[in-house]
DNA sequence: TTTTATTGATTGAACGTTCAATAAAAAAAT
DNA sequence: ATTTTTTTATTGAACGTTCAATCAATAAAA
């Protein structure tokens, strides 16, 4: 029952946080939209925190799953190619419909005061921040590739940021347009330097 | 005494907001920390959504007031030029320092369901998007343009978005240098297809 | 004296958590 | 195979807390 339980409260709190918003999201909201009693949330999560902890790391999960999956399919490894699966990953369906959309920005925003959400958020920040240094290193300088890798993450972030917040959502195919062609410069620029 | 107690009303919010987030953001906290009773916050702003409100568009007007200031301050009023007001003036000190920085942030999380919040969220980004559209536009095609603006827009975004999450604030410094960096090879592009 | 500004105790609503009671399922005993 | 016992899963009312808003009382200013 356990496993059951848990997911279905998971996927209660993302669908009540779309609906409402972090501070309507009750424990009572959300056991009703997963279909049991309030008490129950304390009983497997110890408390909402617990719940909305486990609801972050889910979809810090999921995250991670896409842009595995897209490096896992490439066909070469090229710097370029691996730089684009990343894009592509964090621009991944389960990462942009309106639920997980939602809920990580307002964990975004929420993180700033509690700790345990702080350490997550953290940690995939710096993550997608090394990845993308490492493969921009290899094709670049040091200090143009730092530089690099923080424009486009900057880039990545704020096209989701913008999507969460425009009503029809983020436009997958229209973000990693503006992504890549962001990429395609500055390889141009690097090809460019060597003739 | 209405405009200063609004006024010391609206810095004890974005003060008490850095501190422990909008959500404990209490009427009594942010009325001790301007040092008056919380009876006055209902008699000045109707309520404590009407302070919020009133602390977003103070947020915003001072971020107009800095990009008009950096536009005035110009000498020529070349397409590179003017994107670079805009994107000094989003990094000027009234909105990289902790409270306005969190505040923001608390308040983009807070637009999605609160429609009085979203109204001045959406004008803002219509504004830095339309913009950067119409310099970007003065020196390349329209459909560059829009893409070129769209990639700005959300880099501006989310090195300001990250900013506030680091625990040592955004530095503007660098931050400026991300973003005039793409500038730079946005223009460098065009320049290299006329040649 | 009249108007304006301010207080802070009170009120009612809503929240998360707890826990005794109960239902369902599994295991053990007959 | 049937009954009894034990364990597991779940409920929802009750509790204590906290919040924003209210408003009669008071102080200050005009």
């Amino acid at each position: 029952m356990e496993p059951i339980r848990r997911q279905q409260l998971i996927e209660a709190t993302m669908t009540a946080i779309d609906e409402v918003g972090l501070h309507d999201a009750t424990v009572i909201r959300i056991a009703r939209r997963a279909g049991v009693s309030a008490g129950i949330i304390s009983h497997y999560f110890g408390g909402k925190d617990g719940l909305l902890e486990a609801t972050m790391r889910q979809i810090l999960r999921d995250l991670n799953d896409a842009i595995a999956a897209r490096r896992r399919a490439l066909a070469n490894d090229s710097p370029k190619a691996r730089l684009q699966a990343i894009i592509d990953g964090n621009f991944d369906r389960s990462q942009v419909t309106g639920p997980a959309a939602k809920t990580w920005l307002a964990f975004w925003a929420s993180s700033m005061h509690k700790p345990a959400l702080a350490r997550l958020q953290y940690i995939n920040d710096r993550r997608l921040y090394s990845n993308l240094r490492h493969h921009f290193r290899r094709a670049m300088p040091a200090p143009e590739a730092e530089q690099a890798a923080r424009g486009m993450a900057a880039m990545i972030d704020g096209l989701w940021l913008r999507g969460a917040l425009t009503r029809e959502g983020l436009d997958a195919t229209e973000a990693r347009q503006v992504a890549n062609a962001h990429l395609d410069q500055l390889f141009a620029q690097i090809e460019e330097a060597f003739l």
